[in-house]
DNA sequence: ATACTTCAGTTACAGCTTCTAACTAACACA
DNA sequence: TGTGTTAGTTAGAAGCTGTAACTGAAGTAT
């Protein structure tokens, strides 16, 4: 575990865990998470279906897997689409569009962890680190801009956040920074979660410039 | 088919159809449309499993039924929920509450409609015309009431629907109304879903008055 | 070098699922 | 009384997850 050079077992190992992902991969790309099929991956490997049962006790762990790797690749996009030096304004939009690009981009991928829970999974905890991890870029960025709160309700929750901020424990952002970055990950999932599970479709209007509006409504707000 | 009196056959089958669905229900409820058996509800039933095929030809044929009933209920629930000479903005904020209170009571009735589809379930057109008369319900309300797009991105959307309306063509709405239609769905969808899925879980706020910020930031907006 | 242990992969199987085919038995109606 | 419709049956194909018991190969220790 802690070897820098790994036995030859080991790397033989984490490379069939690596191809049965990528199988498990197309396959929720596809069809879904919930349709994901084990057996399915072993004929695909060539091997028969128990003999995955060595690599993962069983289909949850590798769906928490694929779940894991998702946050971590989203985590990865957004590091990769702002750039540093950048206006909190432009990190954000930043943030937006990577994150509509790459829900777009794997559908099945995004309620994989947005979506609806797939019966009997449980969330690790490390995914709850992950999800803070994104969270925390947007607190990073709105903690460097000012936003009022536009109606009683929004000051409401602005104070209740002041004091139930656990989900923020470790970082400095105030309780209005806070707030934005709620309501802007709300709004953006609204609009991305409707699109990709396809309640848009047929209704005929540009997608993309309600996502624009709502993600400029929270960052320029006026 | 079109008769008001019903032969003793259709009448029974209807019930036992109903009953089926009512099983189906309990069951979408505690675990979820995914994990829906047809083989345990015909069990539970006292009869054998493929008798239930004389009722619905496969799977994805009763959860259809289960989408359109949804639909149904929501819409019902909308309409108990509006008081006819209510202003359009208490109506608005009753129909958020109705929504959300909805959604929490069964969180698996929400996901099935809103949350990730089936896979091999396609929406019938049926469906569609149910959304759109939720929408209508939200645009009957909007249309009563002045709002203005708080941003470029917000006008630009706002033009985009003037010509981009065919969900909304045999309503009166102007595109103000069809933008804050669109958009009080989104947001109040953002919350509740990521609600219902169990995102705030550990977060340790309290959604609902999230929710009601985002309610009145559309319907109150400054 | 030989013996021992670890482990990947195998087949067989239990138990679940959807769904089809063929048959029986009850009912409605003329 | 006869005939056609239909609700239900069992049998079974083909798929799924997951367990048990076994084989054979690779790594490790003596």
């Amino acid at each position: 575990m802690g070897d820098a050079v790994k036995s030859p077992r080991a790397r033989y190992r984490e490379q069939v865990r690596d191809e049965i992902k990528a199988h498990a991969w197309t396959q929720v790309a596809t069809t879904g998470a919930s349709a994901l099929s084990l057996n399915a991956i072993a004929k695909q490997m060539g091997i028969s279906g128990p003999a995955l049962y060595r690599y993962f006790r069983n289909r949850d762990e590798l769906i928490t897997e694929l779940v894991l790797d998702a946050y971590r690749d989203l985590y990865d996009t957004w590091r990769a689409a702002v750039t540093p030096g950048d206006s909190p304004e432009a990190r954000l939009a930043a943030m937006a569009s990577a994150l509509r690009r790459w829900a777009l981009a794997t559908p099945h991928r995004y309620l994989l962890i947005y979506g609806t829970p797939v019966p009997g999974y449980a969330a690790p905890p490390e995914a709850t680190e992950l999800a803070a991890g994104l969270m925390a870029l947007l607190l990073d960025a709105f903690a460097e801009t000012e936003g009022k709160a536009e109606n009683e309700a929004a000051t409401a929750l602005e104070h209740h956040l002041a004091t139930h901020r656990q989900w923020a424990a470790d970082h400095p952002a105030p309780p209005s920074a806070l707030r934005r970055a709620l309501t802007f990950w709300t709004r953006l999932h609204g609009v991305v979660s409707l699109e990709v599970a396809g309640h848009f479709t047929g209704m005929n209007f540009d997608p993309g410039l309600l996502y624009a509006a709502e993600g400029d409504s929270v960052v320029n707000a006026p």
